[in-house]
DNA sequence: TGTACATCAGTGAACGCGCGTTCACTGATGTAC
DNA sequence: TGTACATCAGTGAACGCGCGTTCACTGATGTAC
């Protein structure tokens, strides 16, 4: 839990505000959703003034929007730690996949907020959006690779981008939505098998 | 706009309230998104006092609960029409498909309420939650008719039923969010080519 | 056809709530000399 | 090493808002006779 980095002498400041935001907000959308989520409501739970996340965050948009940054860099992390050391271009892109979903079941609050706010771009910092944009040309670039070492590199990856796309983010949604049963989730691995299962049905 | 069936000698009784009601809903979502919703701001947008929705609906889910049997109603009576008059398991399949991206692209505030509102079961109607139950038997018993043609028949449908959700679910979501550029939707059949584009990806 | 009355769909005032945000303030921290 | 002071991160009172929901009420409607 270690919110706080150095031991304070009072308990005036908090050590590291900012972060211990960041987290609890992440802990109320998981529990109560992203609408369920109010600054007041962080701030309670830090034992902290409501008043105080102002001193860090301008207005309640720029916390989403710094969740949603820190968001999308958890998941290109997560995809390039999946994609390391892996040559071949389709073990690349479904190795890419597989995190995509795992991602998104082991950080539901974060691939909500990633994808149900509905923010305006003008309120984010543009290193959060540029972690958006840079997880989505992971994923065009790993199907361009693709297609490339199947001969067919002057085809517009595109089409099969948005078709990856839909494929592995339908499955984050319905389950992280739990509109597919928590039994298929129970288990080790099981995110990667239902994720493998799901690409290769498509492939036979 | 026809909001009133008859026209009434005075404006006290509305003629349909509930029927209004739940149209004005939708359209707030459409607007402001599923939590811009409001019971007070549909009855101010009918020129209604704030307390005449109570006459139809016991509280604020009870309306959602409507509403999102409407939707699945609304997909239902979308996938028999496509599928109306195809024999080929296969473009029966591929029909509710299209279906299904085509409604969510139609009706977005309606999708949106059906996959986005976290209700508790319990608050809604036996014949809504049905209606949600029928329209996802209907995409398991296409995919299970498909096996049989391939005489795969002794095969657990559940996967494939999977992997076509996941895909079609996928696709009309970031269609909804806005995820997938504007220009993609531009024109006639547009979605039916984006969903045929995406399911095709998957067979060459 | 006309009247009495039950029923139903509205009204509008009121309740309490939690929220985002601002403001003048105060306590803690760290730096210049 | 010690002191003065600027800076920064908190506080808590206050603002106005829109919301869901309840309540006693009233006007309109339709049915029995």
């Amino acid at each position: 839990m270690a919110q706080r980095r150095k031991k304070p002498t009072g308990a005036y400041h908090h050590g590291d505000l900012r972060a211990a935001l960041l987290t609890t907000a992440a802990a109320v959308i998981r529990e109560r959703g992203l609408h369920g989520l109010s600054l007041r409501e962080c701030a309670r739970r830090l034992g902290v003034s409501h008043a105080a996340p102002y001193r860090h965050f301008g207005d309640k948009a720029a916390l989403l929007g710094a969740l949603i940054g820190e968001g999308f860099r958890g998941l290109l992390a997560a995809g390039h730690a999946a994609m390391e050391g892996v040559a071949d271009p389709e073990a690349r892109l479904h190795a890419y996949g597989v995190a995509y979903v795992q991602y998104a079941v082991d950080a539901p609050e974060h691939f909500r907020v990633m994808f149900g706010a509905e923010l305006e771009e003008k309120v984010m910092e543009p290193a959060d959006t540029a972690a958006a944009d840079e997880a989505f040309e992971l994923l065009r670039t790993s199907v361009a690779a693709l297609l490339a070492a199947e001969g067919r590199g002057d085809e517009d990856p595109l089409p099969g981008t948005l078709a990856y796309w839909s494929l592995v983010h339908g499955l984050a949604t319905l389950l992280v939505d739990g509109r597919i049963p928590a039994e298929h989730l129970a288990g080790e691995g099981a995110v990667e098998r239902l994720t493998r299962g799901v690409l290769e049905h498509w492939e036979r």
